[in-house]
DNA sequence: AACAAATTTGTAACCATTACAATTTAATTC
DNA sequence: GAATTAAATTGTAATGGTTACAAATTTGTT
C-alpha cells in the first residue's frame, strides 16, 4: 500500500490522516514486525524529530478503538500491536523473542458453552523455541 | 483435593509446601475464578492476616516456573493465573469481565510455518458479550 | 486574517511489578 | 535440645510502562 492510499485507508476507517498518524500505521503494516511503542517510537524518531512518545500512545489507541489493528498481549508488560487483523496465530520463541505469524483454518470449540455469546475477538498464540533457535545449540 | 493431597501434589512438583503457598494454590485450584494477584491477596488476608503481596508474587513465579498454573494475560495491566493447565480457551465478556472456560477438542494451523519448531505452550482466548450481558439490554 | 477545533507534545502522576534487605520460620548439625 | 545454617516471608523502596493533563502547535472554518 503506498502512501497515497495508506492515507485513503485511514480515512476509510473514519481516522484523520495526520502526518503521525500515515507514518505509524506505515510503519506496523509494512514492516510486520509485532513492535513494542518503544520500537515505533524510537525507529521513527530517526526520519520524524520532534515525536512524542504519548502521540504513539494515543494513535495505537484510536487505530485499536477503529478496529485497524490488534493488540497482542503474550507477556506482561510487554504489549504488541498488529496491522495485520484477519484470524492469525502468533508464535513467540522464548529464546530470541521474535513472533511468528502462522495461519489458522480452523478451530473446534467444544460443546456448547459459548452458545448465545458474542465473539467479537479472536487470539490464539503459541510459546516455544524456533527451528532458528533449536538449529543453533 | 483435600489439604493432605494438596501439599502432596506441591512436593510432586518440587515445590516444598508451606502455608501460603498451600493457601495459595488451594485458591487458585478450587475457586477457578482466574484472580489476580490482589484477588488473591485480599481474599486470602482474611485468614492470613500476615501475608505480604510480594509473597503471592514470589509464590505465583514459582508456580509458573514448575509449570503447575498458567497466566492468562488477556489485557494489559490485568494478568490472571489458572491452575488447570490444560489446553482451553478463555473467552471474557468485555460488559460484566468474567472469565469463562471452554475446551478446545482441535486447532488446524495452516501450512508448515511452524514445522520443526518446539511448542510448548497453547494459549487462545475470545473477547465479546456473555449470553448474560446480552440478555440484559 | 482571525477564530475555533483538533492534534501533538512534554511533564507529572499512577500503579502493577520487582528488587532488596530485614525478619521470621524451618532444617541441619553438633 | 540448643546453636547454626538455609529457606521463606515480609515490608519498603525503586522501577518502568502507561495515562492524565495542560500547553503548544497545527489544521480547518468563517
Amino acid at each position: 500500500m503506498i502512501m497515497k492510499n495508506m492515507s485513503e485507508y485511514l480515512k476509510k476507517n473514519g481516522i484523520k490522516p495526520s502526518l503521525q498518524r500515515i507514518k505509524i500505521y506505515e510503519y506496523l503494516s509494512t514492516k510486520k514486525n509485532h513492535p513494542t511503542v518503544d520500537q515505533v517510537y524510537n525507529d521513527l524518531l530517526q526520519e520524524m524529530p520532534t515525536l512524542s512518545r504519548t502521540t504513539v500512545y494515543n494513535t495505537f489507541k484510536l487505530f485499536l478503538e477503529k478496529k485497524i489493528i490488534m493488540m497482542i498481549t503474550i507477556e506482561e508488560n510487554e504489549v504488541r500491536y498488529d496491522a495485520n487483523t484477519k484470524l492469525h496465530g502468533h508464535f513467540k520463541c522464548e529464546n530470541c523473542g521474535k513472533i511468528y505469524d502462522f495461519g489458522i483454518s480452523y478451530i473446534q470449540v467444544d460443546e456448547d458453552v459459548l452458545n448465545d455469546f458474542l465473539v467479537e475477538e479472536r487470539q490464539l498464540y503459541f510459546i516455544g523455541k524456533c527451528k532458528n533457535c533449536l538449529l543453533d545449540k
